[in-house]
DNA sequence: GGAACGCTTCGCCCGGGAGCGAAGCGTTCC
DNA sequence: GGAACGCTTCGCTCCCGGGCGAAGCGTTCC
């Protein structure tokens, strides 16, 4: 559950309990612990209770504990398989994360369709990254070529998004990276489904690359899956 | 345990036995899944196993979660006076160690009485330092003025450690230091004892220092203990 | 007002982990 | 060689804590 709540969403006590596969019951009770052990706050919100990180410091103990405990716990094969993919590629919001989305950005920026940055996420920052979805510390910027290249796969680049405004992007927390949100970031994830690139999974978040997307990720895009 | 281990030390298990305060068994137990777990390292040497963290990381992880979690260092106050006793002073085999031990062989040493090192114990050396007890590798003496002070105490001081021979060390984990062993470790001991400066525990190797010992050691020998 | 909904509290079951002592193995000391 | 020592393994007990379903409380919708 905090792992889902890593990239600072907000999120009620239903989708957390869903997330970790848990009964209600139970995931209330740890919520309440959580809240109660100063690493989450709670918003009510007429029927519904908002959990997010308490913090930037909770951000950093699941950042170092990613990097301690890097091998998932696997308790049960249908939890470890759906884990990984979760960990493999999911959407955050609306756009693309984890692995893929990690490495799709890589790819932008080895490509020259984007600048500004390296993708990284540097953890010795004045913490003026936030914990939170959208960074901004970062200025990304989409080239000329970028567009032109992102055009071509039928992306509908964003007029402002062409040259004048940066980029937005998220830190992707199990990856120590950057991965592309916003407008751009909506419209990719939403072609690449199009395209039968990507498929989502029947519940939660994960999503999958099929055949057809690896090839055509790898050939037009210059992304490489492990 | 960990925590113990926090600053770099290497440490050997009974040690780490004591600062928990557990059983023997439990802590082998709780360190051979950190060790599995990629928490720690562990050499062996001789009959010891010293533990240590496996790198920075650990460290870091420590560092974080206290930030998160700075309560409850002390969860019974028996614990907890009983393994601060223990880290003060106590027998090893047959001489004394602990603060009170290195405290000694400092005093000895800031005197004159004793010569060949600073009793500092360096860790980065060449590794011929031996873990147990009989270190040889620091060729501390006994000088006259040395075996008169002793002598005038009352302490045996044995013929062949009167200038002949190099003096047997330790090496005390908790204060990465050396004190005192072999015949004349003994011998000052037992002396000490006799003299009712020290008193032992009811169970257990801890040692206490008498008023009687505390103005003693401070006017004959030098020694000050915090 | 009634029903569905979201969440929490309560009571219960159950498995696993923590803890210890005894015993075994290798090492060191006398 | 014998004894003490340091550590680990094994077997055992016990209790904590996770998990669930049922029930209760407050909110929203029709």
């Amino acid at each position: 559950m905090l792992l889902a709540l890593g990239d600072g969403r907000a999120l009620p006590a239903s989708v957390l309990a869903s997330e970790a596969g848990v009964a209600p019951s139970t995931a209330s009770g740890h919520l309440a612990k959580l809240v109660d052990g100063g690493l989450l706050a709670v918003t009510s919100q007429g029927r519904h209770r908002s959990y997010r990180l308490a913090g930037p410091h909770v951000g950093e103990l699941l950042e170092v504990l990613a990097r301690v405990a890097p091998a998932a716990p696997v308790r049960s094969l249908r939890e470890g398989t759906r884990a990984q993919a979760v960990r493999e590629a999911r959407t955050c919001y609306d756009h693309l994360a984890g692995r893929l989305g990690v490495a799709l950005m890589q790819a932008l920026i080895g490509d020259g369709a984007i600048t500004g940055g390296d993708g990284r996420h540097r953890v010795e920052g004045d913490g003026a990254d936030r914990l939170s979805a959208p960074g901004r510390d970062v200025d990304y910027r989409l080239t000329r070529a970028g567009a032109r290249r992102l055009a071509t796969l039928g992306v509908e680049v964003p007029a402002v998004g062409a040259e004048g405004t940066p980029l937005r992007y998220c830190v992707d927390w199990t990856e120590q990276a950057h991965h592309l949100s916003g407008p751009l970031g909506r419209a990719l994830a939403r072609r690449l489904l199009e395209l039968g690139w990507l498929r989502r999974a029947e519940r939660g978040r994960a999503v999958h690359v099929t055949d057809l997307g690896r090839r055509g990720l790898e050939t037009e895009l210059a992304v490489r899956l492990a």
